[in-house]
DNA sequence: TTAACCCGGATTGGATCCGATATACAATGT
DNA sequence: ACATTGTATATCGGATCCAATCCGGGTTAA
């Protein structure tokens, strides 16, 4: 059972990573808490929480708007995941357990069989978070969970329009066998790698789509 | 002007890192409210903002007590500083100008002149987020104020009962020197070192005053 | 004796109400 | 015509009130 809170949390951080509410939005706490059922208290609580998130802006008195990320913003947290998750990836290849294996299994066939490319997000971060939570390091991981957080919205815009569910779902699968090799060098060259090329094809779409996902500030 | 909210945040994040509250002490929102002439409302957004910088843990309809760190999440943040801020460092070291180096020569000055261990704690914090600053990634100093958050309390608490002051002083020029040469290789090398001495020194109080200080959970 | 159960106090979470502030627009004076 | 000022409204932050939940002690029955 989760709060009132929570719940509206969820529910903006979902209209906010699937695109329904783009950067620039502005959040009318009256407008969501009578469209969830609530009073503004939870509603207050969920906008700070996107906050710290990185999701939203609050500026006193004059209400919260869907935060935007410009270009050096998601370059550095993109520099950022590359620094992390090698790091990360490289203890968890060690601690890896066939269950894991098992499980990544199962997610890289979701993975492929899915068609609902929100689904297909969801289960792309799965694929990460449980391949790094071998490594037994949640502060990484949480760090890692809220910079992925701010980049979703653009990674997903981006598969929309780029049918890149291939490529990465074939770069899923070299990391899963690295990993299964014990081989952690190239468990990590691969995700950095992997990271890199999201990072590329964003930048390419931003060339011609940018101003339509981004928003200045 | 801040709002009712912050003022309890620096109020309560104060009295945590400064140790006069201690790792599982619970925090009644009724008697903050009284204490601060608030209602607990600001008690309440104030709690969720130092739940999400770790500071406390709070519990469904059973309220927040003061979060404790274990041994192995103490090393895992002290592992992700390493990381982190050796990749800043480097890339601050060549975007460094004149007029910072006033200012980090001023910060270390009066880390040699203070008598106070809380005062000398905030400028510690000052020097480091005065240099990285220059690298010109918020995001990634964002990390690093959160895990300074974390450890903050216990290397206070270090500084009191080892005088680590002085050893801290003398790496803290040697960092400002190799910044000052232009030398991101050694900036990088001797932040690492500050890093882990302060680790290892920690580890070796907590041999000794460990269950005082540190929470089992 | 002990274990299950129930009830009351304490405490939190959520709803409603009220005061504070910023923005937009109109009125007025220069 | 333009700037300035006053006001009206939308919206937020905080206070107060009420409901939901947890914990501990006492009671009762096996």
């Amino acid at each position: 059972m989760l709060s009132a809170g929570g719940l509206v949390f969820e529910a903006l951080r979902r209209a906010i990573i699937e695109g329904e509410l783009k950067a620039g939005d502005p959040i009318r706490q009256d407008e969501i808490a009578r469209l969830l059922n609530t009073s503004r208290i939870p509603v207050r609580e969920a906008i700070a929480r996107l906050e710290h998130h990185g999701l939203v802006k609050n500026h006193r008195f004059r209400g919260a708007v869907v935060a935007g990320l410009s270009i050096a913003e998601a370059g550095e947290i993109f520099d950022f995941r590359c620094l992390v998750e090698a790091h990360v990836i490289r203890l968890a290849v060690p601690r890896m357990t066939p269950a894991l294996f098992d499980e990544v299994e199962g997610i890289c066939n979701s993975c492929e069989v899915t068609t609902d490319p929100m689904r297909w997000g969801d289960l792309n971060r799965q694929f990460h978070a449980t391949l790094y939570r071998a490594s037994g390091l949640p502060f990484h991981l949480a760090s890692l969970e809220k910079a992925m957080d701010r980049l979703d919205r653009y990674l997903r815009a981006q598969l929309l329009l780029t049918d890149g569910h291939a490529r990465a779902n074939n770069e899923h699968r070299a990391i899963a066998k690295a990993c299964a090799k014990g081989d952690a060098d190239e468990a990590e060259a691969l995700t950095v790698a992997h990271i890199k090329a999201a990072h590329a094809t964003l930048r390419e779409q931003l060339g011609r789509f940018g101003s339509t996902i981004f928003s200045v500030h």
